[in-house]
DNA sequence: ACCAAGAATTTGAACGATCAAACAAAATCG
DNA sequence: CGATTTTGTTTGATCGTTCAAATTCTTGGT
């Protein structure tokens, strides 16, 4: 089994030339069907596989998008990186794409890899996750015309107007407004929120899915909506203190959203401490955690948003480049819906205890 | 800034030959030192940067790894990989490597995505994780004569006597030892444990690195040993379920140790619910989690890891494959000892509630 | 000063594929 | 039926780099 075969041996051994191999891979509606069968037969035979690099130094094509790892865990929503970049490399790879992997530290170390990866031709585009207002990267790439998209919109612009780059998102109103709705139609009359301190698009749109909703069905009005929610850095131990003060509120709270399954980890635990274990809690994400404890979460539709991004990237399909110059019908963004998974939040105290071994599989490492 | 230089543009800036150039970039220890200043100051002038698949194209290796990203996010312990992955995507870096991902259907899918990998020369190496078993991927590996590593040793052969094939795993007998010496250095004197209900190696290892601290320096015995631990299905509830019972027996333990932070976090919340919340509980993997709900857990040398796995593969330095034909005294594998991380179990209680918004970057997606 | 041995550099070929243009075969048309 | 188009296939060149062998330049010994 020494050498790998080439489209040399191939077009040797079904009788045509090199190019006519080339063209059954790459162009099968202008080669005859006879010669057709004839080389597949052949490529078959001899377990022919294009050779990846000398077809990229050919085309100029590297088909392969570059993301970059983000330096930090980034707590219990991390995993939503992960399950992310799982439907991106599994979405990419029906369209022959491969996903390479890259870290950096900082801003300016992650320009840097884009050079890097840019010039020596590693990478087609990128998808880049987690921007900031006025990101610089996005503005390199812009600057040197290099295609990317982002998870996540360019906050602060004219987002869906005329977005200066293509981007998907979830509609974060969408959201919180359906986490919302859940609770009431429970039997909520008083929705607490507990959301992130910070002024990211992100945060906004949450905390103003959850307002909307509880002004229109419930009628409470703006002074009302600031008693019962509070901004926090995320995190459990910030969730579980925002959960006691608003608890301990004159007129609590009758069920919380919260802005992350972190948050809401710890909205639950503090319920349970003050004797509160019932009050619905609803979390945002998703995570295995969420599904782990039996909380209800928003689901953002990862498989989706990985779809679209390919989508704005290299068309409907095929894995070659589009233009930015999009026609007018066609937006530069994808706004996703998500989907809120309901649990039944008194989950944990249910489970049976199992005293003799169970089998199974616990998937570690 | 329309084409990129070649080695050709660079030699001629430079007034040398295009092997000149390639020498300065590949054996500078050949080339004399002034012909070097005067190529490296054209490389810069130009902004010159090798295309790497003309490269690969001739030096006929991809430097690139391929790594499977599991199907399943694997509950809380799947941002272990998710670490990992970083681990290994920056040390991979520094030797000019780069990390390509794949998914896969079950192991007949991942042995096809090798083979593609493989043929295509798209890949020169793979890091497997979650092995099991006589697992067919490390069969078709090895009877192909490709390059791998595992991250979790081969379970079931002599691994360190004659290992069938290199792999780095982490030494959970220690790491349930050090979690079970530290229950007692706070005072524990029955330590109870929760660990996996299959016979993995992992499973097996920490049970026995609990139980033979308990047995040195507690002086418990085997039956009591069996009556203070449970195997269960890896998870929260399951975590919850076993501790409670555990507590309700009619000498409970004093503190407990458990294989996984998910057991772990489900243990805590089952003692808090039964007014024992001051009762030590230690986790294993010390995830994101672990460390938001302040619990004590057992942490995995990552980035040790990674780089014990580029160092099986590619020596100790350079980016080059070494033979799997390993001297006597260099082993084929790599034994890793974990730390435990200490936390104080009350921090949860303690925050204080902050009712300002506190500004801060939360990480959202 | 001469020649051999070593060091530094250059030249032609090759890696494996696709592109562009040339060519041959088949189909269409007046 | 010959001229013209359409369709299918082949040939030479090329992508950017490194390898292998050939060449030139240094150095040192006698």
């Amino acid at each position: 089994m020494g050498q790998l075969p080439t489209v040399e041996d191939v077009a040797r051994a079904a009788g045509v030339s090199r190019q006519t191999v080339s063209n059954v891979l790459n162009s099968p509606q202008i080669v005859k069907p006879d010669t057709m069968t004839r080389v597949k037969a052949a490529i078959a035979e001899l377990g022919y596989r294009p050779h990846a690099s000398a077809r990229r130094l050919r085309t100029r094509k590297s088909s392969t998008i570059g993301v970059r790892l983000d330096p930090m865990t980034n707590g219990i929503s991390g995993s939503l990186l992960d399950r992310f970049l799982h439907a991106l490399t599994e979405q990419a790879a029906e369209r022959d794409l491969r996903v390479m992997l890259f870290t950096a530290q900082g801003p300016d170390g992650e320009i840097d890899e884009f050079s890097r990866l840019r010039d020596g031709a590693d990478v087609d585009a990128f998808v880049l996750t987690s921007t900031v207002h006025d990101d610089p990267r996005t503005a390199w790439l812009l600057e040197h015309d290099f295609p990317f998209v982002t998870f996540g919109r360019p906050s602060g612009a004219d987002d869906l107007g005329d977005p200066i780059h293509p981007w998907v998102d979830v509609d974060g109103f969408s959201g919180a407004q359906q986490a919302t709705s859940h609770a009431i139609a429970g039997g909520a009359r008083r929705v607490g929120y507990i959301g992130f301190a910070d002024e990211s698009t992100t945060a906004l749109e949450r905390r103003a899915g959850w307002a909307a909703e509880s002004a229109q069905q419930l009628g409470l009005d703006g002074a009302e909506l600031d008693t019962l929610s509070l901004a926090v850095v995320d995190g459990v131990p910030q969730g579980n203190a925002a959960a006691l003060q608003l608890l301990g509120l004159p007129a609590p709270p009758d069920a919380l959203v919260c802005a992350s399954d972190s948050l809401a980890l710890g909205a639950m635990m503090a319920a349970a401490s003050v004797g509160r274990g019932e009050l619905p809690v609803i979390g945002y994400d998703n995570t295995p955690v969420a599904d782990a404890v039996g909380l209800s979460s928003v689901d953002q539709p990862l498989d989706l948003v990985a779809q679209s991004a390919l989508e704005l990237l290299f068309g409907t399909s095929g894995s070659t480049i589009v233009s930015r110059v999009h026609s007018a019908t066609d937006p530069l963004y994808r706004l996703l819906t998500p989907t809120l998974v309901a649990r039944k939040p008194t989950q944990l105290a249910r489970v049976e205890t199992s005293g003799s071994p169970v089998a199974g599989n616990h998937n570690e490492r």
